[in-house]
DNA sequence: AAATAATGTAAGCTAAAACTTGCTTTGCCA
DNA sequence: TGGCAAAGCAAGTTTTAGCTTACATTATTT
């Protein structure tokens, strides 16, 4: 398989056609979002950006292209963001605040433009998609320098980072999209920190595992189906 | 937009037709599973089941129904597992054991077919998707059902639910596509519940909130970017 | 202001892929 | 064993969508 290309043939050079691949992406959001990956044609894109197909072809080496631009600025437009979460995480000096703050982070980021956010994440075909397995293993790196002072009696910190990781992640992603409801409540980050938090510092085992007393307030009403 | 078809427009009768379903199926499968949604066309997986493409057209409407049939087969499948699992939520009296059961069965699942299990949940586009909000709505319910009476100290079990709902699935999930390695491990159904049981149970609100005498054991080794 | 480069577009081409038509073969049943 | 319905297939048709060619227009440079 010869490695699609994915830079424009083209780069604007003047203002008129600049404003023609602005045109462009904007289109491409809006067929995106509203119609999905299955209506992404880039006979529509250039119809909706009002310019003629062939012009389109001259910045777009391909249909893929348009999409990695699209999600090459969109992350582009996130850096600031996380620059200021990060700076934001180092002042915290506690797990809760550090936590809090990765947290809030992620809700404004999905926040920002959910519905792009969702169509990048679940909608694109594996072709066009922008995944970078170095920048996960980073993410993956970076959390666990961030909780592994505050963990207490968790057996593999490599698994419990997985686990948080991806929880903490798909709590919010769900939350955009499925339920932006609870994505405005101000509960939710909280929520996922105590989520994490809780699992983080965990009793010592020694305390725990005394099969006997545990159910001493823990029955239920009425425990039919 | 009129809504496509999705049943058959023919039945097979006879043993012969059964197995010539049975190939195309199972050749949209492999194609799926191995190339992928953007490969997967009508002309090549009738090739691959070795039937003509006008028979294909005999029994499936379009190319959706094909997958459409394949995720009803597949949850079809999957049915008695969940039964089992039921009962065995049922026979325990512990949250834990609960739990436990829970994701186990959730683990299972996931191993049965994780590729396949894939492509319907990240490759298919919307339109052949098969998203069930009733089969949502009423996990989300009998999950409430189920955590309710061990809920300590959690201030909307609502949100509580969601939290626990889509972080069990997401680890899951993720685990089976990304990290089979994890999958297999057995220790992962166990963090999973940790996480869960000390998210819905925590200490009353009086006892955390005392914000000094929090870090006498926490500070990191070297903190360091 | 002429030359040249950048940008824009009308009108297609082409290949692929969804889907049909018309006919033959196969199996069931009296 | 002949009649009939189910099943199968060769060879299309048609539409769609990615992409190109050849030319026209607009800006920049000297």
């Amino acid at each position: 398989m010869p490695k699609p290309k994915v830079s424009p043939r083209k780069r604007p050079r003047q203002a008129r056609s600049t404003a023609t691949v602005d045109a462009i992406l904007q289109a491409a959001t809006y067929i995106l979002v509203k119609h999905g990956w299955a209506h992404f044609t880039t006979n529509r894109v250039a119809e909706r950006a009002g310019v003629n197909i062939a012009s389109l072809y001259q910045y777009f080496p391909n249909k893929e292209s348009i999409v990695v631009e699209l999600q090459r600025r969109h992350v582009e437009s996130a850096r600031p963001d996380n620059a200021d979460a990060m700076a934001a995480l180092q002042a915290k000096g506690s797990l809760r605040g550090k936590l809090g703050a990765l947290i809030e982070a992620s809700i404004d980021e999905h926040r920002a433009a959910p519905a792009l956010h969702r169509v990048f994440a679940e909608e694109l075909p594996r072709s066009a998609r922008r995944t970078d397995p170095a920048r996960e293993a980073l993410v993956q790196a970076t959390l666990k320098q961030l909780v592994s002072p505050f963990a207490r009696n968790v057996p593999d910190l490599d698994l419990a980072v997985f686990v948080l990781r991806v929880a903490g992640h798909a709590i919010v992603h769900e939350a955009a999209n499925q339920r932006p409801d609870l994505l405005a409540r101000p509960e939710l980050a909280g929520e996922i920190v105590a989520l994490m938090e809780r699992y983080l510092q965990r009793p010592s085992p020694s305390a725990t595992p005394h099969p006997r007393k545990r159910n001493m307030r823990a029955r239920p009403l009425s425990s039919h189906s």
